[in-house]
This record gives structure tokens, C-alpha cells and sequence, in this order.
DNA sequence: GACAAATGATACTATTATGGTATCATTATT
DNA sequence: AATAATGATACCATAATAGTATCATTTGTC
């Protein structure tokens, strides 16, 4: 089972990269270089965050992505919800007609409050807190 | 993102179905009844829980599956461990190889502790737990 | 203006996991 | 012997994930 997928993974390692970058504008081809993703995956992602505004786009020679916003207000949880939707690990397993009594099963509350937690500690894992402190992961190599 | 799948979710409500029968052994056929689950891959679930000394068979006429210990020493966490795998949630995109530096990473470090939350609410949810008391989850119909 | 270097959009493909089916063998009761 | 159950195993269908390929558009540089 994965919390994260492998476009969201990519795309922290990504946001990271370009938060520690001096320039603010960062191209694929800088990027690929570093995370060593594939290309055209890669630049999928991109334009996902971007669609998202997670990241601004600039085209042309010299274009790239930068953060559309500070590093800080970037959360895992806001990457989780660009693209695998939003955090929810309950599902549908429980919808009505297979299950009557939702309202009153001990085991749909308790997977309730782990998403909950999951969300709630997830929310402060942001792309300035991977870029820097004691924490340097992902870095490139 | 699922936490159960569908597999696990068929085999705790057998499990609940079996646990409040009045008869110690039920067979597939008296379970498909109630559960509406395919037949076919009900038993398949059946079996594996049977090879997991979960359930306990008996072949031949009259035969079917009972529990193989009292069912509050049956937890969803062994079910999602059948089923599943041990419930782990960072999943490999942290090995080595990528990720150099997982020992300092900061969500890493809080995907672990959503794990650990995780395990530690669902352990106490069990087949008895679900069977009586308030909840009445799976009940037959 | 031509060219090159970048992204935008979109359609396609490959692999894997999930959710099943189908079939035949074996066992036990009557 | 017939029947009603499980055991084992191989197969199949669908969807999600992961990734490719292609062409259009924009923009900076010569």
C-alpha cells in the first residue's frame, strides 16, 4: 500500500529542487539532470502543478517553472490532493447499499480518525520544510 | 487510496457472519447468502484465510469453516496482513537508490508515524469488536 | 525573419494490481 | 455410489499506474 504515488513523489522531489535552486526560473532539462525522473513524465507533472498553480510556466528560450507561491504554503497534502485526489483512505467500501449501518461501524470510525491524523500531520510537511534544515532530502547526487 | 481492500473487506464480514452463527461451522454456501459476495472468489478468501490458520475447514458433506481462535484475538491488522501485506504504508520509493538521505527525511520520517498510528487504532479492532456490542457492522440482510 | 529552446496539449502504450472465473481433484457424510 | 462440501490452481477482465510520443505554440537570440 502507498500513501504517495510515484507523480506525487516525483513532483516533491521536483518542488524541492526548484525552492533550493538559485534561479528562480528551473527548466526540465536542469531538472532531469538531477532527479534523473524521465523526461516526459516528468514534464507531465509539471504541467499538472502548473494547471494547479502550484508552479508558473514560462515558454521560450530560457522559459522553465517556478512556484507559483512561497515554499512554505506548498504541503504534501496540497501534492497528495493534484494527483491522487483528495487524502481518503476510507473509500467507497462503505457506501450505503453494502452497508447499512455505517453510521455505527467501529471499524469506519476508526479509519476515519486515521485519515484525519494522516491529513493533519501531513499539512506542516511542506516543500520549504524538505529544502531545508536538518532535513536535505531529495537532493541531488 | 484504499486502506482495505476489497478482499479484506469480504473477509472481515465473513468473518463477523461466521462469529455470530449459532452453528460453529457455516459453509459458503450459507455465507454467499447473506454477504451477496461472488461466490467463486468468496471461497478463494475462504481458503486463504484457512491457509493463514485464520479459519479452520472441514471438507465433505456438512463441512465448511469455523474460526480457528476466539475472535477478538482476530484483528483487521491480521486481515490487512493476509490480504495486504503487513500494513506499510512509506512503501519502497524511499529505498536507498533514490533517496540517499532517508534517515534525516522529514516525510519519511511523519509517514512512519501515520504507519504506527495507523496500527495501533486498527489492532484493537476485531472481529469481536465488530461482531457485537453497538455496532451491528456487517449485519446480514 | 529564421532558428532554437523551451512549454502546452493530447493521444497512445505498457505494466501491474485488483477483482474476479473456471475447472478439476479430494474428502466426508449419507 | 451419490452428493455436498473444500483444496488447488490456472486463467481472465478491468482499472490504475507509469510512462511515451507527437505536434503545436511561444519566446529569446542571431
Amino acid at each position: 500500500m502507498k500513501l504517495l504515488t510515484r507523480d506525487t513523489d516525483y513532483a516533491v522531489r521536483a518542488l524541492v529542487r526548484i525552492s533550493r535552486s538559485k534561479n528562480q526560473i528551473v527548466s526540465v532539462t536542469e531538472l532531469v539532470k538531477d532527479l534523473k525522473t524521465p523526461r516526459p513524465f516528468l514534464r507531465k507533472i509539471l504541467q499538472q502543478l502548473n494547471r494547479n498553480g502550484i508552479l508558473v510556466s514560462y515558454k521560450g528560450q530560457g522559459g522553465g517553472f517556478s512556484l507559483a507561491r512561497p515554499s512554505h504554503k506548498i504541503s504534501v497534502v496540497d501534492l497528495i490532493g493534484v494527483f491522487q485526489g483528495p487524502l481518503e483512505i476510507t473509500e467507497c467500501l462503505f457506501r450505503k447499499k453494502i452497508c447499512p449501518e455505517r453510521s455505527t461501524c467501529a471499524l469506519r470510525r476508526e479509519i476515519g480518525r486515521i485519515e484525519e491524523f494522516a491529513i493533519k500531520q501531513l499539512k506542516d510537511v511542506t516543500i520549504m520544510s524538505l529544502s531545508n534544515g536538518g532535513s536535505r532530502w531529495p537532493r541531488a547526487r
